[in-house]
DNA sequence: CAAGAAAGTATCACAGGTATACTAATGAGG
DNA sequence: CCTCATTAGTATACCTGTGATACTTTCTTG
């Protein structure tokens, strides 16, 4: 269950002031006290770069712990000597693919958020495996915060409480990064073989014919209408999604110019 | 990769017309066509109850295949014979515990897609587990499909394209996977064991500390503003979280009005 | 140059998914 | 009623992955 870098294996005599745990650590990559023994080869930095890769390339299920040992010449366990768990390497992963956000001041709010949204769709998209973290916890790690001070700073001359700050905050991150998961598994379905695109379009058909009138009427006025037939071949995929995308986005940001209005007030 | 019942193995001729995938028909409980040889002792039914059991009980990563047959007694193996694969129980597992919508008609839309929100958000409190079940492709069961026609029912009396209703369906229905989810996430940490709340109580004052309002001056001042100072102990946890989803969600009926009023006129 | 501390390694136990090849049970046709 | 095709369930095995334990190696410091 744990690695001998577990909180409770390795925490020096600290006074409750400054304890960290070990996790955060790392995370924040705070230094590492003690200068004894042998010199690491490895640290945190290149087994997670090594882990990125093999996640950029192969997917989040690429990512093993000999897989990742073998491509950096190591053995499998010698990363539990840098990550506390493969969990905790996921999150690891996580904070540092995300990277900085960009610079994102405006004076305009609706123009802020919407950037910061675009801006995190493009780092999701570059990696799709990112939307399938598992969250393990809120944010923590200083990307993370850094992408949340990011839209906080966006929001902070409006007149919103905190409450609301955090909601709209969370509400566009998932909003985000459902949109893309979502077009990412499609992306990915359609790419194992071709046999595939039958496998799909023969499903696709079966599924309209099950769901007869009667039953669900709304759904199948849906399934025949000119969203599912007209568009399948003239329209770029990338643009479907895009426009999918911004009407979703657009919806939330009437909803909270709503809020700042009424909190204007 | 595949078992014995995978889409490849066992269609029998049909027109092409007449094809449905295996994971399809079971997903739609089709009768099995023939009647020959030994009578099953399992269905579909009887592992997915079985494993749903489990999911209840030990979360999403107790269901493995040996636990859901010895629960039934049978070995692992001859789950195959009903399900295709792991992915496929759990796609089963999720249509099958989403039941069916409540009765939700109203002639008020935003009243309507209000009780549709808080309608999935019981089943989801009910059920953590399901808000991690990995989603493979678009909803297609006869339960997934009848909540997306319960909401298609509520919009049928606006002018909304379908487009935006999908849209609105997704938005709200990834709205409260994501808030269950995330509140779930918190009460599971905390009931592993009370050391575990000494140590989210040092994780937390860690992370303080290392938000530094230089770097994050905004996050710093969320982090030491009455959100997190002040209700620790006298709001109940519940009142908080339902406080929380409110308040998005009605940030997202806001927006869905504009698009009302913008389509109606 | 010894002492000892930390890094990396070799082995191991355990668990889960699933392919393959088996045995068992049943109804249809002779 | 017997036999055989047909389908259900089983036994076995392989492979992969996590991570525990104990060992060896390679440093720094005294």
């Amino acid at each position: 269950m744990m690695g001998p870098n577990s909180p409770e294996a390795n925490e020096g005599a600290m006074t409750s002031e400054d304890f960290v745990p070990a996790a955060l650590r790392r995370l924040w990559r705070m230094p590492e006290s003690s200068r004894l023994g042998r010199p690491a080869a490895l640290d945190v930095d290149l087994v997670v770069a090594a882990a990125v890769e093999i996640a950029d390339r192969d997917g989040l299920g690429g990512v093993t712990i000999p897989k990742v040992a073998k491509s950096l010449g190591f053995t499998g366990m010698s990363l539990y000597r840098h990550v506390g768990s493969k969990n905790e390497l996921l999150t690891l992963m996580a904070d540092a693919a995300m990277g900085t956000p960009p610079d994102l001041d405006t004076d305009d709010w609706r123009e802020g958020l919407r950037n910061w949204a675009f801006a995190q769709r493009a780092v999701f998209r570059r990696r799709p495996w990112l939307t399938r973290v598992p969250a393990s916890g809120p944010p923590s790690g200083p990307n993370q915060i850094a992408w949340m001070e990011a839209a906080l700073a966006i929001m902070s001359r409006t007149r919103l409480d905190w409450a609301h700050k955090v909601g709209i905050l969370t509400l566009i991150n998932g909003y985000v990064v459902q949109s893309v998961r979502q077009y990412s598994e499609l992306a990915e379905g359609r790419a194992e073989g071709q046999g595939q695109a039958d496998a799909e379009r023969d499903y696709g058909r079966a599924l309209v014919r099950l769901v007869e009138p009667e039953h669900f009427p709304e759904t199948a006025r849906l399934f025949s209408s000119a969203l599912f037939e007209a568009l399948p071949s003239d329209t770029p995929d990338a643009t479907i999604a895009d426009t999918d995308f911004s009407l979703g986005l657009e919806l939330i940001l009437d909803g909270v110019a709503v809020r700042i209005e009424r909190s204007d007030s």
